[in-house]
DNA sequence: GCGACAG
DNA sequence: ATCTTGTCGC
């Protein structure tokens, strides 16, 4: 390492990139990837942050597997702290998740971010900074490739390498889409991950429920908050 | 040094 | 992510 250019201009005073990096080498030695979810995964949690001028909006859902409906919603709204840097999202949008998250009156087995988890250059992502601090199974689904490559398909799932280690894994969803990228966050094995991320999308459909119904809301939460 | 780069 | 209307197609 030693050189590492970002986006300046828009960095807090006294955020420290060399500190960041130094955080998420710590929370990839935290992650764990053995699964804590039990066989009976009922209900999943997703949440999304969207953002207008200088306000995060965090909003958080639970959705039940069997029906696929929303069983609870909540919203959070927050100043934005941090800019959007690629591989420095969590410092961006865990806050917002967070308090979005804590508003939850139902209970949920596993969680769904809109990020990645290990597929990042320091397996240290997004999903996991969240699922850390949540201390929950959580796992990442990202809409497009951050970094490593994909590797032979098999069937609709391929993994994705990345210096020599398959981290997380590419997963079509719907047959003309573009892939989704699924990746651990936390308290989950790899193929748990993609196992419940199947059972929680809807034929037809590119994303998982929780994930889709978070956006929509959050969409829906910008224009009536702000 | 160049280019790529989740949301 | 956000700024934005209609429009082509299943």
């Amino acid at each position: 390492m030693g050189w590492e250019r970002v986006r300046h201009s828009e960095i807090p005073k006294g955020f420290l990139v060399e500190r960041a990096r130094y955080a998420q080498r710590r929370i990839a030695e935290l992650v764990i990837e053995e699964d804590f979810v039990g066989t009976h995964v009922r209900r999943a949690a997703g949440v999304d942050v969207s953002f207008r001028e200088n306000y995060a909006i965090g909003v958080a859902v639970v959705v039940d597997r069997d029906t696929f409906s929303v069983i609870d919603v909540s919203i959070a709204k927050t100043e934005v702290r941090f800019p959007y840097i690629p591989t420095l999202l969590g410092f961006r949008e865990t806050y917002p998740a967070y308090k979005a998250l804590k508003g939850l009156r139902e209970e949920y087995d596993v969680l769904f971010v809109d990020g990645n988890g290990r597929l990042h250059p320091y397996r240290a992502g997004f999903a996991c900074q969240l699922g850390l601090v949540i201390d929950k199974p959580t796992i990442g689904v990202a809409k497009s490739l951050l970094i490593g490559e994909i590797g032979n398909w098999n069937n609709d799932v391929a993994p994705v390498i990345y210096q020599g280690e398959t981290i997380g894994v590419a997963l079509k969803t719907s047959p003309r889409a573009k892939p989704i990228y699924v990746s651990v966050g936390h308290k989950i094995s790899l193929w748990k991950a993609v196992q419940v991320t199947r059972d929680f999308t809807r034929t037809g459909l590119r994303e998982p429920e929780p994930l889709r119904q978070a956006h929509n809301y959050s969409v829906k939460a910008r224009r009536e908050i702000c």
